[in-house]
DNA sequence: AAGTAAAGGGAAAACGTTTTCCCTTGGCGT
DNA sequence: ACGCCAAGGGAAAACGTTTTCCCTTTACTT
């Protein structure tokens, strides 16, 4: 209705030559004008112009721009499990972000295997995407290669797996992982068990160093048989399996340290399974999910900012021209939740 | 290491030109080689040509292609809103399908506004998208013009508000809405409170109607302030808003049917709050994520088989040779949860 | 033995941009 | 008057594919 005539242009033939046909110009000055050149078009051309453009709601192809730019409007996202929600809230963060930039988000799941990630670089560097960012990057031969190239590459939560100091967007891990501990340890919690994920996160084992470090500079050093890490990749099953284990050699813990709340969901089911009830420990988690309040009003977690995580990624992305690779720490917080009644 | 001399070339200055002259042959031989098209090349040059892509880690542009053919190997799958945990299942199912047919997913966040969506759907036009999945559609203008191109549009859950028979995904909502309000009679649960999203969804839409259905048949129809839908956009807030309402205006239910189970969280929540527990009632919702196993154990849902979606959706935009657009309607099946000991 | 078909392969056009040259005006300073 | 510079704008190259014509050689049919 807002437009004139009915001219919605069935399959989209409409390229720069049409409108430059229609407004009367050469090629050149549509894409200068488009583009935004100064200096290289009169008031009326510009008008013209854009009267065509808007009468015939052309839109510049992608695939002719990426062609010759060589580079594309495309930022591709590996995330390592998109069952995890944490990762859809990054990326649904980051799309946002992108977005505002007119950026478009591709979206890949690498399942944490190498091979994977190595298949969606290589189909990402055919697509000449404009950044990759790594949310949970594992170490693959590709990656390698690839940090020497122009294309930015971000890391999210995780640190490079190559060691570099490549951009990296996430909290401070060390400091979180000691701010639980040091909560745990102030309401008398001495006989913790620490849940975690594999150690091949970076930020996994940062939080379950600096946990143990607080526990045994506090004099409760945490031993191996209260630190479990199954190598399963789920983390449900980690967390219910750790703590079946637990339960099946008596020992009795008085807090559960899980690197991740999906590792305390699980913890929790395995003991209700085992003994009826939750028992009177508290369970702690990392993420922080905002379903947590609805459905886990029993788990205190480590508040990520991850809804801001998407604006600092996009900065990293854009301001390739800076030379100190830098890293975005955001800020972390321990949402304690009361154990108490659920009955 | 695999791989002879360190030829890992930088930044990707390798074309379909420098792979034909490494295997020495014309472009075309190449392209054809690649292509798989038969009767074109003799054994030994498919086999020049081969070595030559592996030696130097060749990977059509896919800039060079999209502008050649007239369309890309982007999938675009706009979601109506992302931080629900379904939405990122069917991504995720989605996307593990598109990687299978060498397909790649860019997914887009619509906020169920029809502004964005219009706007996502100029960008993908200009994207030459191969074709467009509708996670929960919403009617825009550019989604009409759309219909009549040749870009398979496929509609998950919602169907098509343009009212065609489009191309569809999902289960059939009113059999589903009929079944779990057949089981609740069944359990002789006769004054249910009806709880849901807006009814713009058809699958909402569909799920309501048949559960008022079903109870009118049965002689226990449903009476208006019993059947609540706040115009909200977040689906925690409408259940946890409609309960209050409901505790506020004194009335007692013996069921709370969510079409959604986010609606049921923020439904118990706001129960908790009023009474100090959830009550005896037993809560009903729709989509049962696989979290409800391990954080709410008193949540019947009807489980759709969103990891199934995937295969189906990939499978109707390759099938575009079929001329009656079909509907693929999946299984659903309600899963039981005691509404027993929480404690 | 001639004619024909098929196989194998190359040259070049086309796809839609952006950008580098180049040309033409006017306006200004000397 | 002369030279210069800036503004305004066009022609054409280049980006990397796929595909349509061609052309040559070989094998097979009559």
């Amino acid at each position: 209705m807002t437009r004139k005539g009915g001219n919605p242009a069935p399959d989209q033939p409409v390229s720069i030559a049409s409108v430059a046909r229609r407004a009367g110009v050469s090629i050149a000055t549509v894409s200068r004008v488009i583009n935004g050149i100064a200096n290289k078009a009169s008031a009326d051309t510009v008008a013209k112009v854009r009267e065509a453009v808007a009468a015939l709601d052309y839109r510049p192809s992608s695939a002719g721009q990426s062609l010759r730019q060589r580079k594309s409007r495309l930022v591709a996202v590996l995330a390592a499990n998109m069952a995890n929600p944490t990762m859809a809230a990054i990326a649904a963060s980051v799309e946002v972000a992108l977005r505002e930039k007119d950026l478009v988000m591709v979206l890949c799941d690498t399942h944490d295997k190498p091979e994977l990630q190595d298949e969606y670089l290589k189909e990402m560097r055919a697509q000449q995407a404009r950044a990759i960012v790594l949310l949970g990057a594992v170490a693959s031969p590709l990656l390698a290669a690839l940090r020497g190239s122009t294309t930015p590459l971000i890391f999210v939560n995780r640190l490079d797996p190559g060691g570099g100091a490549s951009p990296f967007v996430g909290i401070d891990n060390d400091a979180a992982g000691a701010d639980m501990a040091r909560h745990a340890l102030s309401r008398g919690l001495v006989r913790p068990a620490i849940i975690h994920a594999p150690l091949t996160s970076s930020a996994t084992r940062a939080r379950v160093e600096a946990m143990a470090r607080v526990y045994a500079e506090a004099g409760h050093p945490v031993p191996p048989e209260r630190r479990l890490g199954p190598p399963l990749r789920d983390h449900l099953a980690i967390g219910h399996h750790a703590v079946r284990l637990l339960v099946e050699q008596g020992l009795s813990c008085d807090a559960y340290l899980c690197t991740g709340d999906l590792i305390a969901f699980g913890a929790r089911k395995a003991l209700v399974e085992a003994r009826g009830d939750a028992g009177s420990a508290p369970f702690f988690g990392f993420d922080d999910n905002p379903l947590n309040d609805w459905v886990a009003p029993w788990l205190s977690s480590m508040r990520i900012p991850y809804a801001a995580y998407g604006e600092a990624i996009v900065d990293l992305i854009l301001s390739e021209n800076g030379e100190a690779p830098r890293q975005r720490i955001l800020p972390h917080a321990l949402v304690i939740r009361p154990a108490a009644g659920e009955g």
